[in-house]
DNA sequence: GGATGGTATTTCAGGCTTGAAGTTTTAGGC
DNA sequence: GCCTAAAACTTCAAGCCTGAAATACCATCC
């Protein structure tokens, strides 16, 4: 650590500023995009995003998830998915399935009913993005990517976050 | 429009692929690192993200803003904000002010004291994010604060989320 | 084989947010 | 000057989420 010069002190505060004003940026496009999905699954699939969210990671494994592990990818708490997967389980959606070996346990599949709705809603949803993104080209689109990956590895890396390795290929609307 | 032939289509069923890919890398990144805050907030500041956000919506314009120009800048409802504001006037940090022609509306102001909060936890955050976006270099951010500033552009002229306009210079924490 | 500690899940109280009234006040047409 | 529509704000019920118990169960160490 030789940051010890002027120059240098001035570039590392300079930067500072820059990534605050990344942030910012970040996290508005996310949370702009995320609460107009969020009012679409509403206003035009009688859903949220919560219960698409847990469908999502369902779907990608077919042999179903404890519910621990759906409370990690989705980082959310565990009473939360308690009740989520209560009321998908309510509209035959999904079910819980007895672990042989663990009484304390339970695995959480798609019923056939919800893996059509959720391959209904996941169609729905990759173009409402798609719409959304649409002024981002592919060297844009990878571009992001190739940064965001690396920005994910630290964060799944550091201290925070820590919990939600795995969560990365369906995890998120 | 023609993307007629097959090639295009191919071309477009990836790109809208791939654009869903960087949504959940952007929703991601930002969901971790917006939990954090939220955590250290409390945890090191006893403060919160909500009042933290309108905190600094009411530092960047010392005139101070109505009711109605906080929550579109933050996009969250009248609602909310009458509660926040109400705490941040409970703890002296904030205060509202009668605007002479116009007996529904107030201004809401930092005051002093909030004026010092604000600042001592501005810069506490900023070196939060400082070092959660630590391995992003100079190049980085620049590149994906271009691509942000053209998403949020397109985000902003279309119908969804089009009354923030305003609310990026210092709109989130 | 019983105690001890840890794991999986649920329950629940408390806080945050929204959306839908409700109140007061302003603005515009007539 | 009224009357209607709309605006600014507040209140409130309902829903979501968290974190902290509580419950039930597994596993390990003597």
């Amino acid at each position: 650590m030789d940051s010890s010069d002027e120059a240098t002190l001035h570039q590392d505060a300079a930067l500072s500023r820059t990534r605050l004003v990344l942030w910012q940026k970040l996290q508005k496009s996310a949370s702009v995009i995320e609460d107009e999905l969020r009012r679409r699954l509403r206003r035009d699939c009688d859903s949220t995003l919560p219960r698409f969210d847990v469908m999502a990671v369902l779907d990608a494994t077919p042999d179903g998830l404890r519910m621990r592990e759906i409370s990690d990818r989705l980082r959310v708490s565990a009473g939360n998915v308690t009740g989520i997967v209560d009321k998908l389980a309510q509209e035959g959606l999904a079910k819980r399935v007895a672990v042989p070996d663990d009484r304390r346990a339970s695995r959480v599949v798609l019923t056939e009913k919800g893996q059509g709705a959720f391959a209904v809603l996941a169609r729905i949803r990759e173009s409402w993005i798609n719409e959304m993104l649409g002024n981002l080209n592919l060297d844009d689109v990878d571009g992001m990517i190739l940064r965001l990956d690396r920005l994910i590895d630290a964060l799944d890396t550091d201290e925070f976050g820590a919990l939600a390795q795995k969560g990365t290929e369906n995890g998120g609307i």
